[in-house]
DNA sequence: CCAATCTCTGTACAGTTGTATAGTAAGGCG
DNA sequence: CGCCTTACTATACAACTGTACAGAGATTGG
């Protein structure tokens, strides 16, 4: 069995079977939604047969929770690239959500995903958007240990801030796209609109 | 054949069993999406047989079409209700927001069908925001003719800033809602936050 | 009143789904 | 070497899917 380095490499081209698999439910998922993924289609997709699948994950739920914990965890290793001590103290915020911003922009598939995730009422199973809320309120509690971060608000104020600045735009973006290439002749293609999300308390 | 009203009543108590099946279908589309949605639960939630379903629209397909179609035809009827000569000339496109707005807000089922229709990529199928953006854009069209409409931006400018507005808002607060409560004990329940949709150009 | 039309039920069918399992190839270790 | 664990394939199966169809009541128009 050749052992491989821990630590979730979402995209390489050597890859262990079982990545493979991960990586392309992934892809499947966040396109068409896990219901209307078949375990047979992410075989194709990751050249494997099914079996295979399910003698690695055993389930179809396992499959989809292992998917989460890999952009759980692609999350924090983002966030954790950007250690307390890297930046002026004052710029560690805006940076790490640079990073992530970054992240995200380079795995359109863990947007798609995080999108279907969050609309499909997830309070009820696995919950991505609740690991991700207390990866986030994590990250504010480090900060203000360090000293840098407001304490006018809450965390969970702060918390808020956060996942929505930083996913309410490319949530919505989808939608907007959508509309300007409706009248694509009309408006100007550069003149492309520019969301604003924001969260006021 | 008890033949009924033209236009269609979403809610109501008596009805044809053709539209508690498109109602009962646009109730469990939204709920779980169209892909996960079986005609058998349709057809139990209905209180009718599957074959009732086919018989009256055909296929599946068809039956998420007429549920669509009624969605538009609901924010027609919305916005017409709001005609060009019941207000002062400045206040009908406010009015008409505010409709539209206390309509949906008092048909959940709509906006959580919106919400998944647009992240589906609807751009291929049937194009429930092509029909939305065309009716909104008839809208801009008439405020124009009858004097009272900004021309500084563009049609598709004026489309985009209106449906994102309008629909933004309703997208994102799942995901505000599902955070704050992850903070439940720390924010108070009385200060949820507010949140900010808009476009600029 | 009879025939036609319409609403509605029940059953049947082929295709797809997730899962189980028996079996094959391969590599590490005593 | 033999043995055991692991990676992997192939086949099978029950459950569920959308659709088709034959027919039963009910209603309506002539």
């Amino acid at each position: 069995m050749a052992q491989r380095q821990p630590g979730v490499s979402l995209r390489a081209d050597d890859l262990t079977a079982k990545a493979r698999i991960r990586n392309a439910a992934l892809d499947l998922f966040a396109a068409h939604g896990v219901d209307a993924t078949s375990l047979r289609a992410v075989a194709a997709a990751a050249g494997v047969t099914v079996g295979l699948i399910v003698h690695h994950y055993g389930t179809k739920e396992a499959l989809r929770e292992a998917v989460e914990f890999a952009i759980v965890e692609q999350f924090a290793e983002t966030i954790a690239s950007v250690p307390l001590g890297s930046y002026p103290p004052d710029q560690i915020a805006p940076e790490r959500d640079r990073a992530v911003a970054a992240m995200l922009s380079a795995n359109q598939a863990i947007v798609d995903y995080l999108r279907r995730a969050i609309l499909d009422g997830s309070a009820e199973r696995g919950d991505l958007v609740s690991r991700l809320s207390r990866l986030s309120a994590q990250q504010v509690h480090d900060l203000r240990e360090a000293g840098v971060a407001s304490t006018k608000h809450t965390v969970g104020e702060q918390v808020v801030t956060i996942m929505v600045r930083q996913l309410g735009r490319l949530f919505l973006q989808p939608l907007v796209d959508r509309i300007a290439d409706e009248f694509a002749d009309d408006t100007a293609a550069s003149t492309r609109p520019h969301l604003v999300v924001d969260v006021s308390h």
